[in-house]
RNA sequence: GGGCGAUUAGCUCAGCUGGUUAGAGCGUCUGUUUUACACACAGAAGGUCAGAGGUUCGAUCCCUCUAUCGCCCA
């Protein structure tokens, strides 16, 4: 035993240690009833790391690792989620690469990453300029190249990107993720995660492939899942559709823009010209004038008196002249703006839902990178009464970026020639060009903040884009979905109604297709026809023995590759799953649902999903629908959820502010132990301020253990045994029975409490609220048994002439030691094997303090569990110890001792200093309770022998003690 | 605008089913080198439990309203 505890090395040995005793794995042979299996969320390693992820999956941990000291099975697997945009978003960044359809492949590719790239250049420039300071400044802002012309710098991030084939990049995808996985996997081990990799799988491997296809496969047949050309929030960057779960609001400024539109003349007035009250005109606000072109309607409220007139004529847009359709709907906010508001395609989700109800044109103008398309007025669907002048303005929009159409069209709107009303005849004013009108732009344009949809990985606003996509039906399913959410316990409870709330308000199917290349592919083809057009009506579904399958590379059944793209032959799908249609099929994936070695009956509905709030929406709620479409069952049996972690001013942690905190040199400094201690501490789903402070009690208690153990195992039962742990054969029993040797009764009494403790610590485990049990644990553990109960029996312990209540004294810091190492097993994992290994280990021959049986296990949850419990020696179980006369003995002496040390530090003296008398006042019933223990109060406070009186009012506390100290002290 | 949560010591947080004088750690102040530990120990100061009403014999806790903060959704 060393002086000082070294976490580093000594965690290092543990990991070595844990792997080589397979205490992770998971017995296959074990029934259900005696499994507990966790579905750990694969993180998405294409993330940066955080100390989110530390947070959450320690708290997985401690869970875990109680459960597997209670004698469960564990299944605790681990995977990756690697597929999606990140990972292609890094890649192109990374290697500076686009793929591009039709690229033939080039075997063997070898890129060299952008920063390496960078770095090369960097030496060549330092060696050319030999000055440090010159090419740090050219590294940042662009170095010089050799033989290029003095002056002109190249960085290699400015260069083209490299055009590279679908496979190529996909290639590239697996690189980056297979490196991204090793620094997850590495953190994870360093954490002490007992997982069992034996179980590791990553979402785009075969095997995760098969089973999202087989998930596909299944649906399809089911008639869960439908194609079609809707319209659908697209971003345009990524060029990609976009789920509902994906979907943020954030708050940006923009401006109403004040627009006049034209009011077509009643053609043939049924009653007459008499209630035309010459409303030839009306304004309305918007805030994306640049959709003006794609206006196909204009909607008010039906009970808005200032536009009834309105409803059923026909408005004239400015600009571009087109006439269309004034209707009325519920669903028309009257305080927004105007009140009146213009329907196109499409604005937002309503612009939707009214060109679905009122059978509106559709006039899409922006293409799927975002920019303007090319388009004709006057020609079908684009009508227009003045094309020529239309076009002309249309013309200076096509291929602009929205912002920068938006910026046309407003000056356009300024232009008063482009006024609705000069096409509008008019009694009054005559009739065409020429006529005196004002710009339809009324007024400036007026700054507001308004919440604008966007991608949450994306940074321009979302379109509605009509595009073919698969969906999963969803919207038809939302009772059923709720009553899957109330079959599950969540904690803490309230967690429920977030995923409740999600589900009542869902209104638009889940689409699952995504525009990408790194993903699982869909696994359909269409069949071409005679002029090369597929036919989507009725896809070719893969065949159950063809998975995994890639459309692109494969054939569908029939066909050969001769037949691709051609007239008669047929087409892949190009597309591949939304991210969450594998990853929220983690319960199948881990339990191999369809494969040869198919354990859904022992695993499948799992015990726990542990994961953070923000995922409740999208991955619970996912994986929730994939098991209820799938084996009309929950996935899991509860929901544990981690709060989040804020910066010190409680504020989000995220990329963009600059307020992540990683956790490597914490890991450093504190040790996974401290880290792991910071984390189980925080209450369950609550989200808690990053205190560096906390890591420290953690360290502390780390420390505090090395210290209690290294102190109780130096201490021997006997007087002439040699002090060394190890040597206590001679009061060790083996197998259930009487704990012999725990006679005294303040022993007995501190052993009650303790018991007590586990009780609790206990309880709260099985509700899942780890922080609680803790707390109990540390609590009782630094005021209880280090602070208290070790320095009143200190003395006794090293009698040499109380024979049996020295034994007794030891085996109860013994006993209580492997308690509380099992207590904090959870927790801090490798300083309570450590401790554990330096006698309790070849004591018990229980080699790991985690496959010790939980020092609080009265109902054992088999047999092989029964029989670890009995197997136990009874000098490591506390139910052994014969209970205390008086309950509170302990407390008692605890409290007697505590009025000593006050009287003490009142007196000025020593804490440590020597009484020559004591009297400890009490009422009747305090005196009778602490008699029975007051030789270890004596010895503790420095006094042969105190006198204990009855008679005393107490005002404040239980004892009080009154002291003279030993006037002088012969100094040594 | 709707939903959920939070507000307790200077800071980070506990506080169970309503029940003595509201707790812990950190920080602060004072003291102690004591043989497991100074990464320790002992003692102390520090609170109108966000505010206002209500229910109750009794409210940090239950109810209503208000304020502030956070998240989610429109």
């Amino acid at each position: 035993m060393s002086k000082n505890y070294d976490a580093a090395v000594t965690e290092a040995r543990w990991r070595a240690e844990w792997q080589r005793l397979h205490i992770f794995e998971r017995d296959r042979s074990a029934p259900r009833e005696w499994s507990f299996v966790v579905d750990s969320p694969p993180p998405t390693v294409s993330g940066s790391l955080h100390m989110g992820h530390v947070f959450s999956y320690t708290h997985q941990d401690v869970n875990v690792r109680y459960r597997r000291m209670r004698g469960w099975n564990i299944c605790y697997p681990m995977g990756w989620d690697d597929n999606g945009l990140p990972t292609e978003r890094r890649v192109q960044n990374y290697f500076n690469v686009r793929a591009e359809p039709g690229v033939p492949y080039r075997p063997g590719l070898n890129l060299t990453p952008v920063h390496e790239r960078k770095d090369e250049a960097n030496r060549q420039a330092q060696s050319v300029t030999d000055q440090g300071g010159a090419a740090q400044t050219a590294a940042a802002s662009g170095i010089p190249v050799l033989g290029a012309p003095k002056g002109v710098k190249v960085r290699p991030e400015d260069e083209a990107p490299l055009v590279i084939s679908r496979q190529n990049f996909i290639e590239l995808c697996h690189t980056v993720t297979a490196a991204d996985e090793v620094i997850f996997r590495d953190l994870f081990q360093r954490l002490g995660l007992s997982i069992d990799w034996r179980e590791e799988y990553a979402t785009i491997d075969d095997r995760c492939r098969r089973i999202a296809q087989r998930s596909f496969l299944d649906l399809a047949q089911k008639g869960h899942v439908y194609q079609v050309e809707a319209p659908t929030m697209w971003d345009v960057d990524f060029q990609t559709a976009v789920a509902q779960a994906e979907v943020e609001d954030r708050e940006k400024q923009g401006a109403y823009h004040d627009i006049e539109f034209g009011v077509v003349k009643l053609a043939s007035p049924s009653q007459g010209a008499v209630q035309d009250v010459g409303q030839n005109s009306f304004i309305i606000s918007t805030t994306r004038p640049e959709l003006l072109a794609a206006c196909v309607g204009v909607a008010v409220h039906p009970e808005d008196t200032r536009y009834k007139g309105l409803i059923g004529r026909h408005a004239i847009t400015p600009v571009f002249f087109a006439s269309v359709p004034i209707f009325a709907s519920e669903l028309v906010d009257r305080e927004k703006g105007t009140g009146i508001l213009m329907v196109c395609t499409f604005g937002d989700q309503t612009d939707v839902v009214w060109w679905r109800e009122h059978k509106l044109a559709l006039r899409q103008m922006v293409g799927k990178n975002g920019r303007v398309l090319p388009r004709t007025f006057g020609s079908p669907g684009w009508d227009s009464d003045r094309p020529e002048q239309a076009n002309a303005n249309y013309m200076k929009l096509v291929g602009k970026r929205l912002p920068s159409a938006r910026a046309a069209v407003v000056e356009m709107l300024r232009d008063s020639s482009n006024s609705a009303l000069s096409v509008i005849p008019s009694p009054l004013q005559g009739e065409g060009p020429g006529v005196s009108v004002r710009a339809p732009l009324i007024a400036e344009p007026k700054p507001v903040t308004h919440a604008v949809r966007y991608y949450e990985k994306g940074e321009s606003p979302l379109e509605y884009l009509t595009t073919r996509q698969w969906f999963v039906r969803l919207v038809d399913k939302k009772d059923r979905l709720l009553e899957m959410g109330r079959r599950i316990a969540w904690h803490p409870d309230f967690m429920r109604k977030r995923y409740e709330n999600w589900v009542e308000n869902l209104n638009v199917d889940w689409c699952i297709s995504r525009q990408r290349y790194f993903g699982v592919p869909i696994p359909v083809w269409y069949r071409l026809n005679g002029e090369g057009v597929p036919d989507y009506s009725q896809p070719i579904v893969a065949r159950p023995d063809q998975l995994p399958v890639d459309p692109m590379t494969q054939t569908p059944h029939g066909y050969d590759e001769s037949q691709r793209g051609k007239p008669g032959g047929f087409t892949g799908e190009p597309d591949v799953f939304d991210t969450w249609f594998t990853s929220s099929l983690s319960p199948q994936i881990v339990s191999g649902w369809g494969e040869a070695d198919d354990h859904m009956a022992e695993l499948f509905p799992m015990d726990v999903r542990p994961q953070s709030h923000e995922i409740i929406r999208t991955w619970a709620f996912y994986t929730i629908a994939k098991a209820m479409l799938h084996q009309d069952d929950v996935p899991w049996r509860n929901v544990v959820i981690s709060g989040w972690i804020l910066d010190p001013d409680r504020k989000k942690m995220s990329k963009s502010k600059g307020n992540v905190v990683t956790p490597h040199h914490l890991l450093d400094q504190y040790g996974a132990d401290g880290v792991r201690y910071w984390a189980a501490s925080a209450r369950l789903g609550m989200d808690t301020a990053f205190d560096e402070q906390v890591f420290k009690v953690g360290k502390r208690l780390v420390t505090k253990l090395f210290n209690a153990g290294k102190f109780v195992l130096q201490q021997s039962p006997q007087p002439q045994a040699a002090e060394r742990p190890g040597n206590h054969s001679s009061h060790q029993s083996t197998g259930a029975g009487k704990h012999t040797a725990i006679t005294n009764e303040l022993d007995r009494a501190y052993i009650a409490e303790l018991q007590e403790v586990a009780r609790k610590a206990t309880e709260a485990f099985d509700r899942f609220e780890f922080a609680q049990a803790l707390e109990f644990a540390e609590s009782f553990f630094w005021s209880g048994f280090t602070d208290n109960y070790i320095e009143l029996v200190k003395a006794r312990a090293r009698s040499e002439s109380d024979s049996a209540g020295r034994a007794s004294a030891v085996s109860t810091l013994r006993l209580s030691l492997s308690t509380f190492l099992r207590l904090f097993a959870p927790f801090t994992p490798n300083i309570c094997d450590e401790v554990w290994s330096w006698a309790f280990a070849a004591e018990t021959g229980v080699p790991s303090v985690h496959t010790a049986p939980w020092p609080n296990s009265p109902h054992p949850i088999g047999e092989t569990e029964r029989e670890r419990v009995d197997a136990m020696p009874s000098n490591h179980t506390l139910s052994s110890v014969t209970a205390p006369a008086n309950a509170g003995s302990f407390k008692a002496a605890c409290e007697a001792i505590a009025a000593v040390r006050k009287a003490k530090t009142e007196a000025g003296i020593s804490i440590g200093a020597p009484l020559s008398n004591l009297k400890l006042v009490s009422d009747a019933p305090g005196v009778a309770l602490l008699r029975p223990v007051i030789h270890d109060v004596e010895s503790a406070s420095g006094v042969n022998s105190a006198e204990l009186a009855g008679d005393g009012a107490m005002p404040e506390g239980r004892y009080f003690a009154q002291i003279i100290p030993v006037q002088s002290i012969p100094t040594t």
